[in-house]
DNA sequence: GCCAGCTTTGGAACACCGCTCCAAGTTGGA
DNA sequence: TCCAACTTGGAGCGGTGTTCCAAAGCTGGC
């Protein structure tokens, strides 16, 4: 009888690569990064953990494939622009929100980037942004500079950026940071002591945009000197 | 006297945070991120657990301990530079260049940064690099975005860049990178295709470098836009 | 219908991890 | 001298990723 009831169950619910991956980006975006381990997989797709070493390889392999997946995902929808320009705001808005919506995602970015500095999610990520960077009027040797620059601005964003959205948390957090830094030796940080109130009342999305934007204006400052 | 106690105190004291934290960076240098445990340093320095999280709290805050006083000494040599932009060069190669010695700071840079996006280490990083941002000509209300800017560009390219120094290991990477990226579909692929050689031939450091000086372009550029 | 040979599954077992807790040792001031 | 506070070493706990293997399911040829 009990094994009639677990056959029936197992044949309704195939396990499959793709359905563990799921599975692991779910309970990543429920529990956080910290919950999911081979054993809450188990639990929750009633399975043993060979299997699950059956159809992905290690847990790091697991971690790799739940972040290709989101930002595969993320970069799916081809972004409607008119300019070059608006295209990389559109790609870079499309990671930074699959990022926000997704808390590991920055963790988890640079901890695959770190280990495999080309692998797949370089590969996405670069292909995206490079493609309209052929069409900014950058010479093509420097089209893998230019686009490392900006891949490289929207990975350190990302890593520090957003821990919470617009949630009261977040205030609360940049408040305590805030008063921290204010309270510094202004002789041993000028600089800090004066901008503690910039850092506050900062926005990180309107931020990172203006950061992309930054990049955007040396790329092209960089044509211009050129031509 | 006041100097007397605290030195026979420190001359007592076998063990200390300093100490231990030292250890620890030498553990990483030499036999590599994974290989930094709570046993291991128990062995190293001939203790137990005990004594260990006594002095500093958890592995995590050894970590970041570590990595701050690998920043600070970094970043503890003034540098001399005629110009703010040559000051920022110097400080950004001076990062880069301790990455470099310490093939686990990337990976820990990030970490500590994501886990909190305001601690010690981003605030010296910010100090040092907003310090000259002063001096750039930037009005003052932009002060922080700029050098977010810039710090996050930083983080960005640290954290992707480079794994090994001018190894012949490091060029067999990059040879199977290469091979991979120019094996990929050019129609699903044609950015990466493109430039799948630049990638192969470029140098980490010279390509870094190229990154600071289009981000104070940027950063310059809308000054003079502004003005 | 049947069975060999393959894939897939579940779970016990292993080595190792960070961390806690505590009894002993050590120290310095009263 | 004595005791309170600090410091130390290590046993032990709960948890982790990973391996290994016997059993079960599946599939194609007979």
């Amino acid at each position: 009888m009990a094994s009639q009831t677990r056959q029936s169950q197992r044949r309704r619910q195939v396990l499959s690569r793709e359905r563990i991956v799921e599975a692991a980006i779910e309970l990543l975006d429920t529990t956080g990064e910290s919950a999911l381990t081979v054993r809450m997989l188990t639990e929750r797709l009633s399975t043993g953990s060979g299997a699950i070493y059956h159809h992905v390889g290690t847990m790091n392999d697991l971690l790799e494939a739940a972040s290709d997946t989101v930002i595969a995902n993320a970069l799916a929808v081809p972004p409607a622009a008119d300019t070059p320009e608006d295209e990389i705001r559109a790609v870079a808005l499309a990671l930074f929100d699959a990022a926000t919506e997704h808390p590991w995602l920055a963790a988890q970015l640079a901890a695959q980037i770190t280990r495999n500095p080309w692998g797949s999610v370089t590969l996405r990520i670069f292909e995206s942004f490079g493609r309209p960077m052929r069409a900014l009027g950058v010479p093509q040797p420097d089209w893998f500079t230019t686009t490392s620059t900006l891949v490289h601005y929207f990975i350190g964003a990302t890593t520090q950026g957003p821990h919470d959205g617009g949630k009261p948390e977040r205030a609360e957090f940049l408040d305590t940071a805030f008063e921290a830094w204010q309270n510094l030796d202004p002789d041993d940080y000028p600089f800090i002591t004066t901008i503690a109130a910039q850092m506050r009342d900062h926005d990180d999305r309107r931020q990172f945009l203006t950061g992309i934007d930054l990049v955007l204006k040396g790329i092209v400052a960089r044509v211009d000197h050129a031509a």
